[in-house]
RNA sequence: GGAGCUGUGGUGAAGUUGGAGUUCACGCCUGCCUGUCACGCAGGAGGUCGCGGGUUCGAGUCCCGUCAGCUCCGCCA
């Protein structure tokens, strides 16, 4: 076979005359009768090429026996087309090769799925194919916009003097986190290594050892369910430097992810990035991720409510709980059944009940109205800033209940009423996070970023009275209503870790059991050093505009964490067990 | 672990009150066609209505179960 001299996409009249060989594959064939032209299709883009007899008789009749998805390679010269031929929706549409040989390089069958439309297909067939998928343009589009992302974000760091270093996959389960994937050790019978959640304590150690500014584009492993925005395995874009101050350190990331933007697809993001509490954020938006987009604050009217006759505000309120109100704006017109399937919604957060008020022109409609004087009503207007023809939705509960519900009613609405302005990048840091929360299940404390996180200096003696005050020197990145990026600041004193492991309920023999190397380290001369991770999946799902990390992901695992195309995992054979020492048990439930 | 949505020729859809595997578009095959570009025209092939059971004289349609894909809750430091 002859290799290409040119790819196709980037034929132009400057090749006007010139003889080429491209190589690729048949987009489409127009077979006229007298004359086939074939669009031929490499991941540059696609030329068209025109077969007839005055050029090539013997070219021709390939032509004929040309299918879709067959790999060629055409020889011939690019001539300009008549003005009248010329294609406008095609970039190479001013040009064509007029073909003087061809060769198929081999052919294919018809592929499970049309390739060159925009058909929605069903996504359990792009994944089973999924090589055939990737043959599409819209992905095409999204790996090089991955590596793109990817390379900017290398070029970025590098000029800031960080350096790669890779750490092991195959390390130690460590406690906390999410539930490890292991791997079962041959040589040490019994025992396993787990593949790393993230590279945490080796970025520690790193910084340590004296790296001071390390990075890495790293793959990571969680064996937790799925979802839209989660998969089991997933690359982080992971950044730990010493000796830099958090603001220092976010003003970087800053520059950084605003590089990304703007080299990837021309947005240009406004800095200083806008910084909001978790606490303000909580009460603002009910979430800790808030989507900026649009707007429909809640308000608390718990004062407001303190003593109406409402007995389900005025118990929650008594049992420590709140109330807050969401305006939905226009929706007083919401039929029963709508507004009954925002209750059935709100059910999933944990209401008990969606209370409601209609804001007309003749003054509140709600079954409960009753229960509230004039001057009541009147201030929860006020505050929720209502006008006629808006829908008051209350939610009474513990505060986490009450942000849950309201907080996932708001986005619900906002894209449901089209107000979420869909081309738009609202970035902003969350600051300010608890170092701890209370695990009901557990009974006992656990970290809510990782128990790494360097606590606030003033807030350390808390660790004895009231470790749910403690704050954490914490930071998430947001971008419209996804966290991109969290990070902190980190211990880097023995005594404070251990305070530390202490409050979530470790007891000092299981810390060295489990750390002890990692506490080792701290008496060594560990400097002080705080880092960051990015979702990079994240990052490049939303430069792309897409909502499901599938499409950000070359080869990305089902919902139910399986792979369609190799049907992984799967069973292994008995003597890859008996190797590896291990005896599959599978339950009555399984076994069936 | 739980809930919801979806499943009909290769693809995407429609399928009424339960009455013949019916329909549409694309694709595929054959033929015709020398300037098309989502070419056009004519003809044709192609089905375990996801799977299993039940109700019924009769099930794509109703019921139960199950599998798969998706979405959400729990989970995800």
């Amino acid at each position: 076979m002859r290799y290409r001299t040119h790819e196709c996409g980037t034929l132009g009249l400057e090749h006007v005359g010139q003889k080429v060989v491209l190589n690729g594959w048949v987009n489409r064939r127009r077979d006229l009768g007298g004359v086939i032209f074939v669009d031929l299709r490499d991941r540059s883009g696609i030329v068209q090429v025109v077969f007839q007899p005055e050029i090539s008789a013997e070219a021709l009749a390939v032509a004929d026996r040309l299918r879709s998805e067959y790999v060629v390679s055409v020889e011939g010269v690019v001539v300009e087309r008549d003005p009248d031929t010329v294609n406008p929706k095609l970039k190479t549409g001013n040009i064509e090769v007029r073909a003087e040989q061809v060769e198929i390089i081999n052919t294919a069958k018809t592929p499970p799925f049309p390739l060159d439309e925009h058909v929605e297909v069903d996504e359990s067939v792009r994944l089973k194919y999924r090589y055939l998928d990737l043959r599409r343009q819209p992905m095409q589009e999204m790996l090089r916009l991955r590596h793109r992302a990817a390379k900017v974000i290398r070029d970025f760091l590098d000029a800031h003097g960080f350096w790669e270093i890779e750490t092991p996959m195959l390390t130690r389960s460590t406690p906390e986190g999410a539930r490890d994937f292991l791997v079962p050790s041959r040589l040490h019978p019994g025992t396993f290594f787990a593949l790393p959640q993230s590279p945490q304590l080796y970025k520690q150690l790193l910084m340590i050892a004296g790296a001071e500014r390390y990075y890495q584009i790293v793959r990571c492993f969680r064996d937790e369910d799925l979802r839209a925005d989660r998969q089991p395995e997933f690359t982080q874009v992971d950044i730990e430097v010493s000796f830099m101050s958090a603001e220092e350190l976010q003003d970087l990331m800053e520059q950084m992810i605003a590089a990304v933007f703007r080299e990837t697809i021309g947005v240009e993001l406004e800095r200083p990035f806008m910084r909001l509490s978790y606490r303000e954020a909580m009460e603002r938006f009910g979430t800790d991720k808030p989507d900026l987009r649009f707007g429909m604050e809640l308000k608390d009217i718990s004062d407001v409510v303190a003593d109406c006759q409402f007995q389900v505000f005025r118990n929650a309120l008594k049992n420590g709980g709140q109330v807050k109100v969401l305006n939905a704006p226009g929706c007083a017109r919401f039929s029963r059944k709508e507004i009954d399937d925002l209750g059935k919604y709100a059910a999933r957060f944990g209401a008990k009940g969606l209370a409601w008020m209609q804001v007309t022109d003749d003054g509140v409609k709600s079954p409960i109205a009753k229960f509230f004087t004039e001057g009541e009503l009147e201030q929860i207007l006020r505050v929720a800033e209502a006008k006629p023809g808006d829908l008051l939705l209350f939610a009474a509960d513990r505060p986490d209940v009450v942000a849950a519900v309201l907080g996932n009613l708001r986005l619900k609405l906002g894209h449901d009423l089209g107000l979420v302005k869909e081309d738009e990048y609202r970035i902003l840091w969350i600051t300010d996070f608890p170092l701890l929360s209370y695990d009901e299940e557990e009974k006992r404390y656990v970290a809510l970023h990782h128990p790494f996180t360097m606590p606030h200096p003033d807030d350390v003696p808390l660790f004895d009275t009231d470790p749910l005050a403690i704050r954490a020197q914490a930071y998430d990145m947001v971008l419209n209503g996804h966290e991109i990026g969290g990070g902190s600041m980190r211990i880097y004193r023995r005594d404070i870790q251990e305070k530390m492991f202490a409050a979530i309920g470790l007891s000092p023999e299981e810390a060295r059991e489990k750390f002890g190397f990692f506490l080792e380290a701290f008496e060594y001369g560990a400097p002080p050093h705080g880092g960051i991770a990015f979702g990079f999946d994240r990052l490049v799902m939303l430069l792309a505009g897409k909502t499901s990390l599938r499409e950000a992901i070359a080869f990305p695992k089902t919902a139910n964490a399986t792979e369609l195309m190799t049907s992984a995992p799967s069973t292994v054979s008995q003597e890859q067990l008996d190797e590896l020492h291990l005896d599959v048990r599978l339950t009555d439930d399984q076994d069936e």
